[in-house]
DNA sequence: TTGTACGCGTTATCAA
DNA sequence: TTGATAACGCGTACAA
């Protein structure tokens, strides 16, 4: 752990200026002689430039901020497991910030932009507030933000469609014959309860059914809450014959309790998540679920931001992701009796 | 997108020396009339000190870098849902290297250490190489690794226990009364496979029963895999009774195949798994899995990440991570009607 | 208590 | 082609 040597190091050893060894390193024109000699000196003391003194020179650190709520939500997981490539092939390193969905932390992360120790930010928001808009203003370094901005605001945007979603599922239930759709959703203050339930309502309008508020029933965005309120609505509306889940959490809730009430799935009731996370294909049946593009947000976003970082200064843009269906046996018609070759359930495990 | 004020900026501006700025700044005692026209200059200019300078001038970079294969990982997620909060708390932010499974970008990551943009690294590396352990020798920060190392090697290190972890299933599934228990793993030239293969032989040992070739399948780590050669071995031991799987994607595979084989789980043949990912516990019926700990081994990381970081420099040391066996309704008897409460499968999602 | 001046390790300019 | 030297932004002896 000896201290490192620098170009200063080199130049004593070979004889020569620092400038010298900064023109060999970084291979501008030099006599072959002097080439020579530098990496000699540079390979036998072990050289490694040092990347903090190079960003205070360059301004640029190289670095781009990925910041969302939480690492474990799989939604995320699936942007970052885009972002990271996309960044890395371009020569970036990855700077991960976990906001445990506390906002004081999302703006602390937006100041500390300030200091200059990233070159962008790729930023999750919970919902974005005034304090939020205000340091957006003041960034002094480009900006990503995946989900939704007010109108106006001047910030890269990518977004997800979730009423498009919504409205795939409905439109996919209604097409099998069903008629008394219930939705599962988590609490109607959250950004994504809120939008929803919207288009729960909206969709079923489009096709033709009435909005019936008892088969709207509210929990939270996990399993076992997912499962309680799935409960208390086949109490009240025993002849539900299909579940829009807000989440695919609940929407395992909901196969639970569907299960130990002897409710058959799909036969008797067809069930539909959201956000296709892995839980989707793991559970039996396997789940049909809403993808919201979850990776492909990250990959617009992280693409976004490169442009940025190339010198791209144009007018804010912004991306809308088109949703996905992914069909699977809790609607399929019969439960799939083979194992499943999809691929992307396929992910390699068991590092040790 | 203006440039950024420096502490010359503001001693201009209080009509103070940058010295005195830098007191203020640093909680310096200093005339209190100072401080105020250095704390409004700051204020009215946005002031952010730069990360960088610090950086340079400290060499302290306050940055820790993570780096494994991949990921989409379970267990690697597992590990940095555990090591995130405890850099941040301690001031630290985590850098994420992901290396695809390239043993050369492990050795770049590995080099790049020397470019001193981290204080510190803490790895997963797929297999120990020559190369790594002349990186490693040769490290100007603290690393700390999490797998195995060749005995003798000077850093701290965090293994889990993969033999006692297969030994745990295979005395649950001897006490439930099963003789004939089959292995299911993944390729045996890799780590976990040869481990994971070795500790099957010697469990049986410890409970007396014989060692059966023709009870052991290899396929992939894979869902798909998994099931196929679960196919295999049913074809060729139909009175198998038990399954030990060497990860829970194999176990998933596995589920698949025996349900279409209408074999009860567990009834006719029991099934552990591995790992005990989310998906264990979101599967039907549950999944009874060998956690090895991945979430204690990246808290124990990064707790000895620390110890270094705040000057510790004493011998490497060794954690070893006990494994733990979650029983689920795969082994359990009865598959468990009800939804199950566990809090650790209730993780939160969709963001919009 | 305050200011001057130097160093952290690089890159880049300008003479020589 | 090369070397001395000035930044980059900050912290800090040392002197005033």
């Amino acid at each position: 752990m000896a201290d490192g040597p620098t170009i200063n190091t080199i130049a004593e050893r070979a004889g020569v200026s620092i400038a010298s060894v900064s023109r060999v390193l970084n291979g501008l024109p030099t006599r072959q002689e002097t080439v020579r000699k530098v990496m000699a000196a540079a390979d036998e003391l072990g050289y490694v430039r040092n990347a903090v003194a190079r960003s205070l020179k360059s301004r640029r650190t190289h670095q781009v901020a990925f910041a969302m709520a939480d690492v474990g939500n799989p939604a995320y997981l699936a942007m970052l497991r885009q972002i990271q490539p996309v960044l890395k092939d371009a020569g970036y390193r990855l700077v991960l910030h976990s906001t445990d969905a506390v906002v004081a932390d999302e703006i602390d992360v937006l100041h500390s932009l300030g200091e200059r120790y990233v070159d962008g930010l790729i930023m999750v928001p919970l919902r974005v507030t005034e304090a939020h808009l205000e340091m957006l203003d003041a960034a002094r370094a480009p900006v990503v933000i995946i989900g939704q901005v007010p109108e106006g605001t001047r910030v890269d945007n990518v977004r997800a469609d979730s009423r498009t979603g919504v409205k795939l599922a409905i439109d996919h239930l209604h097409a099998l014959g069903r008629r008394r759709i219930g939705m599962i959703n988590g609490p109607l203050d959250t950004v994504p309860g809120a939008a929803r339930g919207a288009a729960y309502r909206e969709a079923l309008g489009g096709v033709g059914l009435p909005y019936d508020e008892d088969l709207v029933q509210i929990g939270d965005f996990y399993r076992a809450e997912g499962g309680r309120a799935v409960a208390e609505l086949l109490d009240r509306v025993p002849d539900v014959d299909a579940l829009m889940c807000a989440n695919d959490l609940i929407a395992l809730g909901a196969l639970d309790v569907l299960r130990a009430a002897g409710r058959r799935v799909p036969e008797d009731v067809a069930v539909v998540g959201m956000d296709d996370t892995d839980l989707a294909a793991a559970s039996w049946p396997s789940l049909s679920s809403v993808s919201l593009g979850s990776a492909e947000r990250g990959r617009a976003a992280a693409e976004l931001m490169l442009e940025r970082l190339q010198g791209g200064d144009g007018e804010p843009r912004l991306v809308t992701v088109a949703p996905r269906l992914v069909v699977r046996a809790s609607t399929a018609g019969a439960p799939v009796a083979d194992f499943p070759a999809e691929s992307r359930t396929d992910r390699k495990e068991s590092a040790e």
